[in-house]
DNA sequence: ATCATTGTTGTCTTTAAGACAATTGTTGTT
DNA sequence: AACAACAATTGTCTTAAAGACAACAATGAT
């Protein structure tokens, strides 16, 4: 018996809830895979599917055979995706997803660069602050502000991550300078919404970890957005350094400091990490990304 | 083709160096390993095998190849032995390993009662203070003082590993009973070695850590020969107190206390874990065993 | 109650893997 | 340097397993 064969088969008559459904995508007829599912379930000693003529639906065994068999199916795809690309030159389609904030500013600026070192990489790029699914197939690399979520993905680290305080001068004459952070319960707040909620204003005084947000006047995903309403002088915004220096440099805004600092998690070393799969990174493509990436990003910022 | 049959088929040659030998292992013609890997080679469009008529040996790819595909074809064995034994009677080999002192003190003990439940269960115990690698097929369930190595085993805390120092009262008529941590550089250690070597006495005096290590009269992994050692009064033990508590209820040994207190490591939260595989809580013998060991060690101890 | 749809089963055909002998190419020995 | 010995490959035949197609049975919608 073809045990990986009859695997895809249970697999695909798994999702679609049908054999002749699944059989089509094939291009067999149904009565192989209702044969190639058989054997499997007799060779397992258990039944995976509940059939009746009308619905297929899976049995309790059968959806843990599935999810594991979905690992496994995905792991080797990749490894002989690897094993296929050896060697070869980077082509093919790559696909990035990046922070917004970052993409914008940083990532596709650099990309340019990266098309014309490699011709034949066809990107695919996609801005979002939600945590894609690294590994589920549908990302080569990512940039998150997080950790790697599991074993098999590597995560390095690009850059920093230190978010600062930052007004402008016209709101700081209007409300005036906060020197200490209790005092910015009386200020005005300009906030970034992460995928987990809008981030407060943390502050550890005498070994104590203290919300120290100001009132909110405007919350948002969109930091361009946020940034414009500091500048018009609506508010205090926390937002990266990396994002805010073009703003600095103008004098549109400028920094606030405070003794001990503000920060927004209490884990104090934030960062830009670039990840991947492990196993993916002798697929030339993803290395060239990575390797490039690691370069201009860590010498530039 | 077969490819889940070709995968095996080279896992083997690789393994073995040589078709004619991997042929024997599957009780068919070398030709047809010959066949079925070269089959496997042209549909990954690499060369896997270095092949002269004396040596077959591994290419470059071939070697990470090899190494994915083993990882994979455990996987899915261990998915197919769910699978088939899902709903059974737990049956079977049952392979634990454990920690010594904690296998012989509190493991071994209960496993006469684990045997009268489930008669049909074989058990495979081994007791070693190294760390076998669990997901190598070669452990169900282990007993360690660690952490889980990766994020397909589970870890659950079964009790507390709190190391304490220990004295006879012969040896602190002898030498006096050391009231600061300081004072230890005086006095006679006895050492119990971790894989990780000698384990030693650490304090954290005004926010340093520092190392107040006595000097060393003796060094070993075995737990009973250094109590030993410590009753004759040659020294002062540290060792967790769940492997003295009947010492010290004996009065063969006596608690040394000390502020701030003696630890081993920097970590604070030492404890045992109870280590598997998530993907094998399923397999009714692992089940069994897992849900019994923590039922019973955290009743008791 | 009827009918269309879907999964299974029977039979034949096609395809792929196994068996065995013959061949080629290396390696180690004389 | 020639040759024997062994291991991998290749050719040819046999056997086993998967696909094709038609007939049948079961189920749920109308």
């Amino acid at each position: 018996m073809d045990q990986l064969r009859a695997i895809r088969y249970f697999s695909k008559v798994a999702e679609s809830g049908s054999f002749t459904q699944a059989a089509k995508a094939f291009g067999v007829p149904p009565s192989s895979l209702s044969r190639r599912v058989a054997d499997l379930e007799k060779s397992l000693g258990a039944t995976l599917l509940k059939r009746t003529t009308r619905v297929v639906k899976l049995t309790e065994v059968g959806r843990i055979y599935y999810n594991d068999i979905q690992d496994i199916l995905n792991q080797l795809e990749q490894s002989h995706e690897t094993v296929r690309s050896y060697q070869a030159e980077p082509m093919g389609q790559l696909r990035i997803s990046s922070m917004v904030g970052f993409g914008e500013r940083i990532l596709l600026p650099l990309l340019d660069e990266f098309t014309e070192l490699y011709p034949d990489i066809i990107l695919d790029v996609s801005l979002s602050d939600e945590l894609s699914a690294l590994g589920r197939e549908d990302v080569d690399v990512a940039i998150r502000g997080g950790y790697a979520p599991n074993e098999r993905v590597l995560a390095i680290r690009l850059m920093d991550n230190e978010f600062i305080p930052v007004a402008s001068s016209a709101y700081l004459a209007e409300f005036g300078t906060p020197q200490k952070a209790l005092e910015l319960q009386h200020h005005r707040g300009l906030y970034f919404r992460t995928p987990n909620g809008p981030s407060p204003w943390l502050c550890n005084i005498a070994d104590q970890w203290q919300d120290v947000s100001a009132p909110a006047v405007a919350v948002s995903n969109n930091g361009r957005w946020l940034a414009e309403k500091a500048i018009e002088g609506k508010g205090i915004l926390m937002a990266p350094r990396w994002a805010l220096v073009s703003y600095l440099e103008r004098r549109e805004l400028q920094e606030l400091v405070f003794d001990p600092p503000l920060c927004i998690t209490q884990n104090t070393d934030l960062a830009v990490y670039l990840l991947y799969q492990k196993q993916r990174y002798l697929v030339p493509k993803v290395k060239a990304a990575v390797d490039f990436l690691v370069a201009r990003v860590r010498g530039n910022f």
